[in-house]
DNA sequence: CTAAACTGTTTATGATCTAAACAAGGATGT
DNA sequence: ACATCCTTGTTTAGATCATAAACAGTTTAG
């Protein structure tokens, strides 16, 4: 991956591989007359790469062992897609099917604006390599992706809002489920439990250093499952909004 | 990396490895007394590395090339720091020097907060490499993220909100920090413009299909610049705490 | 039925991190 | 003084990646 980006500079790649890319995210792929049958298509491949990731990780996810699940050699896939890149891409395609339906979430835009962050949710709870893969992902995104997005900015219409602040709240809620998706991705159970453990540790001798941090953890405010993190920050978010909306 | 995770199972890596890191991260190395001086420290070597990553990304900062900064040999390195992993938390500790002193910014609660996210944000924006780095490292921090946390967590002290509450609002602010310093970090200005002229053209031939997207892109949501993201952000959501508290 | 187009394989290159064996430096204890 | 032995830095080597290039086999269109 990072020695590809190099090669990726070269012009005629460029000024081919984008388009390339995008066709693939849209489907939009002419099949050809001649040769043999392929005996994969691209979307075949992703979702092996998806269920590989689920189960095992992104980083597992080579080209090698993506060919591994089809019998077939690394290269075989080069024959469907680009390179590595377009493949991870094509991933988070697959992953984004099913753009929500927000219409049964109720009528008022902040019923649905939430039903959106919890479906979103709820999808990086089933695939955590999610956000790993959109980091490392070129920003171009596909129809799914894309209906996502529309899908919230809907949502946002009947609020009286100008365009751009709608916009800004968008990506206020979906950095939200975002950054809360990668705390949860970093802290799985037995880590967090050692991380706890060693962090008293080393606060015990020098607590002086770190009062409010002593203090808080002390209060329990670490391990209190009281709140549920993605409706504390949603409910904060909204009401903010909402007074936004009020005051206009 | 991805292959220095197997070995790292290893029962007698991983037993030495914890503890040596987190020795490494609070500087609680105890220097040898017999053979040559050494000629370098792994502190100075994190310096390097934060100044190539800042000139040329995160991806040139291979045990190799930061090596070739000192003129020694790459397995050199090794003598100072186990693993790259380390080395990256190390370079995230060195950008976190300099904890901030919020008092200057006035004295309620919302000034503070306001004033802490904006520093955050200004260390992501010297250091783009900053968001990758966090993202791939083990969940171990080290005294200077210690103590932005602890900073705060103090700035939140007066409110009356529960330890549970302020924890919460913690990671809301530094999550929407730290989500936005993303989406800045993927488009750069050229990609932006090229992402904004492929859209669109998509978008007019499926605009059946994005109606709110279509709509929004032509009111100039995306193109506009009135509205600071990280205040408009934080005004939204620190609006939404104002209102939890009030309403205890 | 030949030529073109397409698929999949083999082979090879250059990059990565890091383990292991080894040579040289230098303080400590005799 | 000097032998010991820990420490530093180098060289060599292995494993895994992504992917380029050349080649062999397959299918269909003319």
């Amino acid at each position: 991956m990072a020695r590809a980006a190099k090669p990726r500079e070269n012009k005629d790649k460029k000024a081919r591989d984008l388009p390339t890319g995008i066709a693939l995210l849209w489907g939009e792929q002419d099949q050809p007359a001649r040769g043999p049958k392929p005996s994969l298509t691209p979307q075949r491949i992703a979702q092996a790469a998806v269920t590989l990731a689920d189960a095992e990780g992104l980083e597992t996810v080579s080209m090698n062992r993506v060919a591994a699940e089809f019998g077939v050699s690394a290269m075989a896939l080069y024959r469907y897609v680009p390179g590595k890149t377009e493949l991870v891409e094509l991933m988070v395609e697959a992953v984004l099917a099913e753009p929500p339906d927000l219409s049964a979430a109720g009528s008022g835009w902040r019923a649905r604006l939430s039903a959106w962050a919890h479906r979103q949710w709820a999808v990086y709870q089933a695939h955590p390599w999610l956000l790993a893969a959109t980091a490392m992902r070129r920003q171009i995104m596909g129809p799914h992706q894309l209906a996502w997005m529309d899908a919230a900015l809907a949502a946002l219409e009947p609020t009286g809002l100008t365009a751009g602040q709608r916009h800004q709240v968008f990506l206020l809620v979906a950095g939200q489920v975002r950054s809360l998706a990668q705390q949860r991705a970093d802290f799985d159970e037995d880590r967090n439990r050692e991380w706890g453990r060693l962090t008293s540790e080393l606060l015990n001798r020098h607590s002086d250093r770190f009062p409010a941090l002593t203090k808080a953890i002390a209060d329990g405010a670490f391990t209190s499952t009281e709140l549920d993190p993605l409706d504390f920050g949603l409910d904060r978010i909204l009401d903010g909004v909402q007074m936004l909306i009020d005051r206009a």
